[in-house]
Formats: structure tokens, C-alpha cells, sequence
DNA sequence: CCCTGATTCGC
DNA sequence: GCGAATCAGG
């Protein structure tokens, strides 16, 4: 595959947008995520954020390698002060559907003026299922929204409208969302619902 | 271990 | 210019 132009849009769209190098790559297809990055690089476009000017990285490795003369570059960047008064542009939530079927079963309607509805009730859930999570959960690693990645469960615990709010976070299984607990929860074959004609 | 971007350097 | 290998970190 090659740099045409639409793939070079794409990428810098999707760069901007604060996806990750490997979300693009996959993206596009035909390009690892080191391609991506190194063509980011060439664009010139390395970082998006526009507050955060990395002063410098004097790392001096010494490695035992070869003598390697290189010319290093005075500052690229004209270092761009930005006083911007914006708020560092937040690259919006990259995970989609952080909406996950809170309540698989809601057949039970809630008591009444009651807003709360995170809890996945018990309906008619396996008992066994529900068992499963309740002791997953305690072993949860607590992700926050940026740590989610496709293959963390992306179940929610506790109340969005408190601190007491977390992501699973346990390795969730090839494409599902959740970890096989919460799949198993989420994911309700078709019990009870006998017939509906469809 | 999973992931992230950054850099180097042979092609 | 390209990107694998490597590096450095979370």
C-alpha cells in the first residue's frame, strides 16, 4: 500500500481526532501502526495537542553502538508558545459506545421517579452469570474511560454521577466488548422471551 | 502483558 | 519517502 492521497487524509484526520496510531493503521489497512507513525512524523503533524510543547528529551543514551555522527537539528519547533485560552482541545471520547445495555433485561419497570437505573438488575439472569460477576467485579481493575482499549471490558460499575465509577477493565475476549463475565450478563440468549412473533 | 508514541536507519 | 526494529514509557 502506498501514501495516496485519501489515505494521507484519512490519517490526518483521524490523527487529529486523537485516534491512536494503531486505530489508523488498522483503519486503513495494508499499514502497521509504525507506518502510521512514521508518516505522522514526516507530515510533520507529530503532536496534536496544542498546549503541551515537550521542552526537549536530553536523554543521553550512551549505547555502546557504533560511533554515530549525527548532526542533530537545532529545534524544529519555533516552540509555539500558545497562550491559547481554549482548554487544550480534548480529543472526544475515542472508545465508542461507552453505552453499554446497562439493564440487558429491563422488564421490570423501576419503582417510580427513581433515576437510577446502572445496577444491571437481576431479572431473569442466570443466577450463576450474576454470581460470576459480583465476584469479577471485586477484582476489577478499575479503568477510567481513557484507559479503555478494545480488548478491556468495557462493563461500567458503580454511579456515572459519583467517583464511585469504573470500567471492568479485565481482558475482554476477541471483538466482544466486556470480559466473558459480563458477556455472559450482557449477552442474554433468549430465555424467557418465548414467543414474539418476530 | 497490554498498550502508547518516538526515533533510528537500511532500504 | 518508507517502515521495521527498537526505544521509552503508561
Amino acid at each position: 500500500m502506498s501514501w495516496t492521497d485519501e489515505r494521507v487524509e484519512l490519517l490526518k484526520k483521524m490523527w487529529t481526532e486523537g485516534q491512536s496510531a494503531s486505530q489508523i493503521a488498522k483503519e486503513l489497512g495494508g499499514v502497521t501502526r509504525n507506518a502510521v507513525i512514521g508518516k505522522v512524523h514526516r507530515l510533520g503533524l507529530s503532536n496534536r495537542a496544542g498546549g503541551a510543547a515537550e521542552p526537549a528529551k536530553p536523554e543521553p543514551k550512551a549505547k555502546p553502538e557504533k560511533v554515530e555522527a549525527k548532526a542533530e537539528k537545532p529545534a524544529v519547533q519555533p516552540a509555539a508558545e500558545a497562550p491559547e485560552p481554549k482548554p487544550a482541545a480534548k480529543p472526544a471520547a475515542p472508545v465508542q459506545a461507552a453505552a453499554p445495555v446497562t439493564t440487558p433485561a429491563r422488564k421490570a419497570i423501576i419503582p417510580a421517579g427513581q433515576p437510577l437505573p446502572p445496577q444491571p438488575s437481576a431479572n431473569e439472569i442466570d443466577p450463576a452469570a450474576l454470581a460470576k460477576v459480583g465476584e469479577i467485579e471485586k477484582h476489577s481493575k478499575k479503568l477510567s474511560l481513557m484507559e479503555l482499549t478494545e480488548r478491556t471490558c468495557k462493563w461500567p460499575i458503580g454511579d456515572p454521577a459519583t467517583e464511585d465509577f469504573w470500567f471492568c477493565g479485565l481482558p475482554s475476549q476477541a471483538g466482544k466488548p466486556y470480559c466473558e463475565a459480563h458477556v455472559g450478563v450482557a449477552f442474554q440468549p433468549m430465555s424467557a422471551r418465548r414467543d414474539r412473533r418476530r
